[in-house]
DNA sequence: TGAATACACCTTGTATACAAGGTTGAATTC
DNA sequence: GAATTCAACCTTGTATACAAGGTGTATTCA
């Protein structure tokens, strides 16, 4: 009701749907292997089945989701290897992007706004874990944007697309936003010194830590809204 | 018509048409810029818009086409910087695999398939430039396969979808088969000597070349395309 | 009591009707 | 003659009706 009524003044109502589901996906609400049909959907977003069926088509393609012929719709179950495998190339991505700039000769200016932002003084730093969540990523992409190439960055856009529903949880731990600025600032300032080989080690470390961290914390909150859905069942 | 009469004994209207679209915009049939409407398609397809619907939105993710709101659809537009930066990624994914095999103990047993097919007799060599184009992308597909990334596999055999509408011109150029032939050979020599860097080196090389060659012929079918079509105007 | 079968219901796939708004071209006015 | 306005048509977005077939349960038979 809420989602549809607020309808951005122009209409897009399959974009509302795949929105609020990535978000029900996001935060458990929707859990991994749960089944589900497109007419009750419709009936919870207030919509017909088409809208619905385009955003569910999306969310498919995008992994999320997958369709059982003429059986109902399910949320991919969990699959740690393939998060890991994400991770995996989206250190390959930003390696490369590392590397190129390291041989560039303009990479004062191109990194200078990212200087500016992650070697600041320890009480310039943000301190609002949503905010550096945010901040995290922005650091991320504008390595990779550095490449010039449009469809690395769509890629690259892409895996941490998908990476957003377990790495949001990162930044909940304590001593993660201390961490992650000591991190980037290294980084920033062995690129500067091109060093690329010791940046792109940095550079992996500091994807690999957030990996590991981010594997404990979800299972534990799939773990706890199983929990909740079993004490309260909708259905 | 017959795409939808020979209807695959299930029904999958929207993936015939889907696969029909696609190899019209490869054939040139569908040409870059054009304009059309999906009532049009609905009815040369002989189906209805909602399977059409589906494609178009498929085929849109793809970047083959886009949607103007309430204003039609458009086969987007040639951008050969697209592809150059479709082909640099496909480099850097590959090259990312060469290097995992040359550290690997069992690239011997990974590589047999391999092996046997490129570094055969002169004689034994396939002819057929369809055939050839086929065994070159699987080639490129084992390679990545050999890193046993579930979701680089994905990504790079996407990446070489979007490439496949200009590499398969590639093949028609004289010539460019014995050269695949003797690169792939050297390429797998490389990897199984463990000559990482020289073999990555090769391996660039060889798909900087498909580039160039793919450049020049793609610009010219398109041009004969477009004379085509300026002869015999079907609207 | 258990297994098998049939039927009712539910699912997605497809076709079609309707709505809202963009485009185009002709008519009208200056 | 040129510019502007308005209306008819065409476009996609959405809702709904219908079709084909899968699932599960209840009933029946052994």
């Amino acid at each position: 009701m809420t989602a549809i009524s607020e309808n951005k003044r122009t209409q897009n109502i399959a974009e509302t749907i795949y929105q609020r589901l990535k978000q029900d996906i996001f935060n458990f609400q929707l859990l991994p292997g749960d089944r589900f049909s497109e007419t009750a959907i419709a009936q919870k977003m207030q919509a017909s089945r088409t809208p619905v069926r385009e955003a569910l088509y999306r969310l498919e393609r995008d992994g999320y989701v997958q369709v059982h012929f003429r059986s109902g719709w399910q949320v991919r179950p969990f699959d740690f290897q393939y998060f890991e495998d994400l991770y995996d190339i989206r250190t390959l991505l930003e390696s490369e992007c590392v590397r190129r700039l390291c041989a560039s000769d303009d990479r004062e200016d191109r990194l200078a706004g990212l200087m500016t932002l992650w070697c600041c003084k320890d009480e310039q730093r943000e301190s609002n874990s949503s905010v550096v969540a945010f901040l995290d990523e922005e650091f991320h992409f504008s390595l990779v944007e550095s490449s010039g190439n449009k469809e690395m960055v769509r890629i690259h856009r892409d895996v941490c697309e998908r990476l957003r529903i377990i790495r949001r949880l990162d930044f909940t731990q304590a001593g993660r936003i201390g961490i992650t600025y000591d991190e980037h600032r290294q980084i920033l300032q062995l690129i500067m010194d091109s060093r690329c080989e010791e940046a792109i080690s940095a550079l992996s470390e500091h994807v690999e830590v957030s990996k590991q961290t981010v594997r404990a914390v979800t299972l534990h909150r799939i773990q706890e809204a199983r929990q909740r859905y079993r004490q309260q069942p909708e259905h």
